[in-house]
DNA sequence: GTGAAAGCGCTAACAA
DNA sequence: TTGTTAGCGCTTTCAC
C-alpha cells in the first residue's frame, strides 16, 4: 500500500471482495450486518473513501458544478456579489458532497467561452451556474451546443425565456425594492430623482432602470435624469458629476444607484462637490453589501437575498440533472428597502 | 454517438486507432503530419477534448487545486482578501488547464477538517492552497496525514517552519509596510499611536502587531495602546470606543488597523464620537482593497501584492507536485504604504 | 449473502 | 508509423 488506499486495500483488510465493499459504502443492501461492520471498520482504519474520479468515470457524474466569472480581479474584489452567491451555492453543495469548480477568466474576448468549453468537453462538471445575464447572452447557445446543463441566477431576458432554467424572485416581486425606494424618497418630499444605471448590456441593469422609470411614472413624477455607468466606482464619480452639474432642469435631490459600490463612490463624489449627504442629497444603493454599514453616513440600500438565490440555483440544477428528484427550492425573499442614514428629507427648494 | 463523444468516436471518424489520437493530442510524436491533421480535424468536428476524469483516473493527476474557506458568507463578503487571492491563483491555473475547487464551509467545528478530508480521500485535487495560518494550525498535521500537498500563502509561524512550503514576501521585507506607516505618522508629528489588531490566533495578525510594536520601539516611542479585535466592522467600532475613551494617558492621535474593513469602520466610529479624520485623528488600514478609494476621506493603507501571492502559491504547489519542473515564482512586491487622505498632521496638543 | 468479471475513457507499453 | 492491449479505481450485472 505505497500510495493512497484503494477499494481493494479495504476489501483485503476486511477479508471480503471489492464488490462487497462497494455495496456497503453505497448502502446497496444484500450484505450481512457483520460484514458491513468489518468493511466500515477497515475503511475507517485506512482513511478511505471512494475516489471521486473513478466514480465519475464509472457513472458519468462528476459531483461538481462549475462557475465562470468573466471579470478582472479588481472588479471581483470591489463587488462581493459573486462571493456571497458562491457561499449560498456551497451551502447546498457541501451536504451532498458536491464541489464547486471556479474559473475566473478576466475579460479578454474568448476567454469565457474557452472556460465553458473546457468545463464541458473535459467533463469536469455536471452543470454550471450562470449569473449576470447579458442581453442576447451568447452563453445560452454555447451551453446548449455543449450540452452542458445550466441554471441562470437572476433576471432573465424575455427573448431568452426557456433557454435555460432561471432562478429568481417570484415573478412580479423583483420590482418591490426599487418601488419601495421611490416611495420612501417621495414620502421624504423628493420630487427630482436621479438614477445611475449599470451597463446597458446587463439584463438586471436594464431591468432595474426600467422599474425605476415606471415607478416614477406611476407616481406622476417627471422622467428623471438617468446616467448609464459601468458598475465601477470611477464610473459612479463621473456619473455624479454629470447628474449634479448645473444644466437644464433642476438638480436631483436624490439619486438611486444600481449597486452599492457605485452608491458609496457617488456619495463621496457628492461630498467632494460640496454636498452633504443626506442634508443636500439622498442616496440609495442596491445589494445591501456589508460595505453599506461601514461607511458614513450608513447607506440606505435595496437588499437582495443572494445567499438564498445561490442555494436555489443549486437545487434547480440538481432538478435538471435528475428530473426524478423532487426539487423543492428555498423561498427567496423579494428585494426590500433597508433604510439607514443616507436618505433624508428633501432640501427646501 | 448518443452521448458525448469519446476518443473512440474521434478515432473512428479519422479512420485511425485510439492510440494514434491520444498521441496526437498529447503531442507525443511518431505520427505523420497527414494523420495528425486528420485526427485534429475529427476532434474539432466532434468538439472533443480528452475527458478530465478519465485522464485523472489514468494518471493520478486531477488537474485541479483545492481551497477551503472556513468563513461565514458575511465575513467572506466583507473581506475580499480571498477573492483577490483566488483571481491570482486562477491566473496561473488557467493557462495550464487546471481548475480550482473551492469549498466554503462556514465556521462550525469539524467542517473545515471534513472538507480537507474529502478533498484528499476522494482524490479530487492534486494539492491545496492554504491562507490565514493560525497559531498551532491543525491543518498542517492533517494534510500531512492525508498526504495532500499543500502550500501556505502568507506569514508562517516559526514553530511550523517546514511543515508546509510557504509563499510570502522575501524574508525581512514583510515588515516594510507597517514601518513606513509608522514613519509616515511620525513625520506628521504623531507621537501617540494606537493599534487595532486582528484575532490573536491568526499568525499574520500577531505578526503585524509585533512589527508595529517594534517599529514604535525603534523610534523611541512609548508602547502604544493595542486593542485586539476580530477583523469585523463591529469589532473595529468597539475597539475604537475603547481606544478613544478618556482614560489614563492621552488619547492616540493616529490609529493603525490590521485590515481595511476595520479601518473604514473605525474611521466612521471616530466620526460618530465627534472626531474628524484626519484633522483630529489619522487612520491607516491594511490590504489596500478597492474599498479604500471609495470612502471619504480616502483611506491611507498598506498595500499587499495579493494577486502575485496567489500566483506564486500555484507555482510553488506545482513545484511540489513535480520536483523536476523548474519553479520560477513571480517576484512579490513587499507591502508598502499608500498615502491617501485619512492621515494628516497631528493635532496640536 | 457473496464474489468474479466487464467495462467507464484514456494512456503507455509493446507488437506489428 | 501505426495498432493492440492492459490497466487506473470503481460499480454493477450475473453466477454461485
Amino acid at each position: 500500500m505505497a500510495g493512497k488506499p484503494t477499494i481493494a486495500d479495504v476489501a483485503r483488510l476486511a477479508g471480503v471482495s471489492v464488490s462487497a465493499v462497494s455495496k456497503v459504502v453505497n448502502g446497496r443492501g444484500g450484505i450481512s450486518a457483520a460484514t458491513a461492520e468489518r468493511v466500515l471498520a477497515a475503511a475507517a482504519k485506512l482513511d478511505w473513501s471512494p475516489s471521486a474520479t473513478a466514480v465519475a468515470l464509472r457513472g458519468a457524474r462528476t459531483r461538481a458544478v462549475g462557475m465562470v466569472a468573466a471579470r478582472s480581479a479588481d472588479l471581483l474584489a470591489a463587488d462581493p456579489h459573486f462571493t456571497v452567491l458562491i457561499s449560498g451555492i456551497e451551502r447546498e453543495l457541501a451536504p451532498v458532497d458536491y464541489g464547486l469548480l471556479l474559473h475566473v477568466v478576466g475579460e479578454e474576448p474568448g476567454a469565457e467561452e474557452r472556460a465553458y468549453r473546457r468545463l464541458a468537453q473535459e467533463r469536469r462538471v455536471d452543470g454550471v451556474i450562470l449569473t449576470e445575464s447579458r442581453i442576447g447572452d451568447p452563453r445560452f447557445a454555447l451551453l446548449r451546443r455543449l450540452r452542458l446543463p445550466a441554471v441562470l441566477v437572476g433576471v432573465p431576458w424575455h427573448e431568452e425565456g426557456g433557454e435555460a432554467p432561471v432562478v429568481s424572485v417570484r415573478a412580479g416581486e423583483q420590482e418591490a425594492g426599487i418601488r419601495q425606494a421611490v416611495d420612501h424618497l417621495c414620502a421624504l418630499g423628493h420630487r427630482r430623482l436621479g438614477y445611475v444605471s449599470g451597463p446597458e448590456d446587463r439584463v438586471h441593469s436594464v431591468f432595474r432602470r426600467r422599474v425605476f422609470e415606471s415607478a416614477l411614472a406611476a407616481r406622476g413624477l417627471a422622467p428623471a435624469p438617468v446616467v448609464v455607468s459601468d458598475f465601477t466606482a470611477q464610473g459612479a464619480v463621473a456619473a455624479m458629476e454629470r447628474l449634479l452639474a448645473p444644466g437644464p432642469g433642476a438638480r436631483p435631490t436624490a439619486v438611486l444607484f444600481a449597486n452599492d459600490t457605485m452608491a458609496v463612490a457617488g456619495m463621496n463624489a457628492a461630498r467632494r462637490l460640496g454636498l452633504e449627504v443626506p442634508r443636500d442629497l439622498s442616496v440609495v444603493g442596491y445589494d445591501d453589501l456589508p460595505l453599506g454599514e461601514l461607511v458614513y453616513p450608513r447607506l440606505t440600500t435595496i437588499g437582495q437575498d443572494l445567499v438564498r438565490l445561490g442555494r436555489a440555483a443549486v437545487t434547480a440544477l440538481f432538478g435538471l440533472l435528475d428530473p426524478e428528484r423532487p426539487a423543492r427550492a428555498p423561498e427567496i425573499r423579494p428585494p426590500r428597502l433597508v433604510v439607514r442614514e443616507s436618505t433624508g428629507p428633501a432640501p427646501a427648494p
